[in-house]
DNA sequence: AACATGATGATCT
DNA sequence: GATCATCATGTTC
């Protein structure tokens, strides 16, 4: 993959918790583009987020359906908050909380174009091909050391963990139903940049 | 018992 | 290169 010349790199600021969209299916779309940021261990692990996922109120495909349990408590914190779980006896998967304090809504991140880090996220995936550094939820939590160490953390908060603005433009975001879900499975509520070859699953499911 | 997955190897193009 | 079936794995309520 070719970067062409002219599409020049900024570096990300620290967004505020004021600049995310208050309803979550919003927040989802408006994470397309933006930067996620793990300053870790003296390195900087950074990515573009390319796929996301929302998980509503009275979405049975939500891990706050049935209330709040220690597991999903940070679910259910003020938008702009980690909810890390772990899934399938290997894989982490890292949320962003949305809605008020309460509400138990939140955005999944799927996938991520690596910018930063690159060397240590192929040391912490054991994997060196790019594409496949953070592509897939289970894979972009490993690529950026997340683990149960970070659930609650505010992405807005001024922690090593944070949202960053977009480091350059965005191309066109396309929607389709959620992916690997049993419930709620019909529901358009996944968001993605459309033909970006770092978004999850088969030529399908980018285009 | 179910689970917001990924590595692997087979089989196609 | 792409796609598909198979299956390993620990936590949850």
């Amino acid at each position: 993959m070719v970067k062409p010349l002219n599409m020049k790199e900024k570096a990300p600021r620290r967004l505020k918790r004021q600049d995310l969209p208050k309803v979550t299916p919003a927040l989802a779309r408006y994470l397309i583009g933006k930067t996620l940021v793990h300053d870790w261990k003296g390195t900087r692990l950074a990515g573009r987020i390319v796929e996301t996922e929302a998980y509503l109120v009275g979405d049975a495909a939500a891990h706050s359906f049935r209330g709040e349990t220690p597991r999903n408590r940070s679910l259910f914190l003020e938008r702009g908050h980690a909810y890390v779980y772990f899934i399938y006896g290997n894989h982490f998967m890292l949320n962003m909380s949305g809605g008020p304090h309460g509400t138990g809504e939140g955005v999944l991140l799927r996938a991520a174009e690596p910018l930063e880090g690159i060397d240590k996220m192929r040391m912490l995936r054991g994997t060196e091909p790019l594409r496949d550094l953070a592509r897939g939820p289970g894979r972009l939590a490993e690529a950026f050391a997340i683990d149960r160490s970070l659930d609650g953390v505010d992405f807005c908060g001024g922690a090593d963990l944070w949202l960053g603005s977009a480091v350059r433009s965005v191309g066109a975001i396309a929607t389709s139903v959620r992916i690997g879900i049993t419930k709620d499975a019909h529901r358009p509520l996944r968001f993605y940049e459309r033909g970006n070859q770092f978004v999850s699953g088969t030529k399908a499911m980018r285009r």
